[in-house]
DNA sequence: GTGAAAGCGCTAACAC
DNA sequence: GTGTTAGCGCTTTCAC
């Protein structure tokens, strides 16, 4: 590893002008910056980016925090804060707590630790407000990222969706298509991150005139297999259901499955709607209609406070950006039913 | 930021004795312990791993290099090799460059340049030895992951797995199930990376002597939708296929799809397989018949490899490791054919 | 324009 | 047992 004071010497200079001449500050004459130039090519100089962090008081490096990396709709996430932290001159850190509250804090504390400037942590059933607002207390930029209900922000700098609009969405589409016999696959708890846009649906059907009956309702995790047996379980339980809703993509996608393997078509014999729309719901078939969120738009909005965070200590309110509102997209899932009740 | 010298202050001792409690080293007095633990907890102290590395002349970090996040294998595999690497009391640095070489080249610098203390870099048409080699040179660890052909080592640390035989295995299936008339996705170009697979297929074919015309071979990129556009278009050059082998599951689902699309039952009307036996291929409905890839023992074998060479610099030929061979995993996309030729 | 010197936060010898 | 001393590789005043 050759280091700035090799070169130097190769250049027959001292460190800080080569330093200089790499940073581009202060004034350098020309031929001795071609020199140093020369050297550098000579001995193959990479700066070493930890001791230029240390002087420097900060790493180059931003850091994510995900909750599960084989949920389809984090990586996706993490392409997009990749390339906003990119674009700023950083490099992103994911770190994949694996659903582990143990993880999380060890990531949490290297992370807070100085391996990056900042760190970008996704909103879900495992995060803990407290342990992050502890962390900010102690300096280190934080933003909760994907906060579910933009009317109460949490005491931490985030950047909400409106989720409960998204389940509105969905809810008006099935609605004008004339759907009365609903079910809702929920994936978290009933309690968990997922409560605001179930909200959203089961609230506009209510308006509407529909009501909707515990037998008509399941819960489970976000995953393809939990909304394929929460479909068969509502089909069974209630046969004449003629559209689904599930809060996320990838338990719409069961759903589509199970219907498949219940001989149903879809849309004819049944609708199925998500939430979200990951890359995944465009390729399924039949194409899955679904809610889409504005998820690169919360990426960059992320990155770009975190960034402010980090160069400006907090004063006030922690600062919460909504992003634009989710919008539907109609796809080859849903339909007419045969027989509108 | 807390920092030592701060703690040791508080504590009353010196920052060598804070250190010294920290780690473990040196003997200290049990009740300077104490005190110093208990400066510790007052002040939310954390040390600073960058400043740390940068002592100890390395950072505890390893780094990652894909080419494309949103491809769902390499969070699969991300996963497996950050697993690995934390055991190992290591984090992962995942570094997407979105198949292009100047990002590449930029993450490859930067993590030379001492983010890191070693590179895995996945295989892959993108990559260029040469830049690895020579980074290598520099005296940086790398490895290369998921080589596809053990029997012709790259000049660089790697692990191979057999996907040669991957393509013999899915050959052997089709064929003992009675298949003749068999088109081919390869999601590579014709000289890529996935030859090897194809090589042993096509070979596998040709032993038991079926042919495979050029109009039975289609290729595209590892995608699902790449796969269904190439199933679409072998399935109208030569109606009478009764089976479909892709290179990888992605485009394999994309061939179920398509199938679904013209009305083909699977695997009654027409049968598909496809390799590596991502998480998707299981959910899929019909699941599919795939060749499994030892992802997860690739990974492990990886960062040991790499822990391997950061410990020691090589001397004489660069390490391969080759894993267990891939297995056979027959699920429900692939079956007798109706009408055998 | 260029060099000398100090110091970022930490660890590792070695002395006391 | 604990403190002292040096230095990791770099940036940054500030003299010259």
């Amino acid at each position: 590893m050759t280091t700035l004071v090799e070169v130097a010497r190769h250049a027959g200079v001292t460190a800080a002008t080569v330093s200089n001449v790499l940073r581009g500050r202060g004034k350098v004459g020309e031929q001795t910056r071609q020199r140093v130039l020369a050297a550098v090519q000579a001995l193959g100089y990479q700066p070493n980016l930890m001791a230029r962090a240390l002087v420097e008081g900060k790493p180059a490096t931003l850091a994510l925090i995900v909750s599960s990396i084989a949920n389809p709709f984090y990586p996706e996430f993490a392409l997009a804060v990749e390339q906003a932290a990119r674009q700023a001159g950083y490099f992103l850190l994911v770190c994949n707590t694996n659903d582990d509250p143990v993880q999380e804090r060890a990531y949490l504390d290297a992370v807070g630790g100085a391996l990056a400037q900042g760190v970008i942590v996704m909103h879900g059933d495992f995060v803990v407000p407290q342990a992050l607002a502890a962390l900010r207390q102690r300096g280190v930029p934080v933003v909760l990222c994907m906060w579910e209900q933009p009317d109460q922000p949490p005491a931490l700098p985030c950047v909400a969706v409106d989720f409960r609009q998204a389940g509105v969405l969905a809810a008006e589409h099935l609605l004008a298509l004339g759907h009365r016999r609903i079910g809702v696959v929920m994936a978290s708890e009933p309690s968990g991150n997922h409560r605001w846009r179930c909200a959203g649906f089961v609230d506009t059907l209510a308006r509407a005139g529909v009501a909707l009956p515990p037998a008509q309702l399941r819960h489970g995790h976000d995953s393809i297999d939990d909304g394929r047996n929460a479909a068969h379980s509502l089909l069974a339980a209630t046969p004449g259901l003629t559209a689904l809703f599930a809060t996320n993509d990838l338990p719409a996608i069961g759903a589509l499955q199970a219907a498949a393997e219940l001989g149903l078509e879809v849309p004819r014999d049944l609708s199925v709607i998500g939430i979200t729309d990951i890359q995944l719901s465009r390729q399924m078939r039949p194409a899955l209609s679904t809610v889409a969120v504005p998820t690169a738009e919360a990426a960059r909005l992320a990155v770009e406070m975190l960034l402010a965070e980090i160069s400006a200590r907090p004063d006030g309110a922690p600062p919460m950006a909504v992003t634009a509102p989710p919008r539907l997209v109609v796809r080859a899932s849903t339909g007419r039913p045969v027989s509108p009740a």
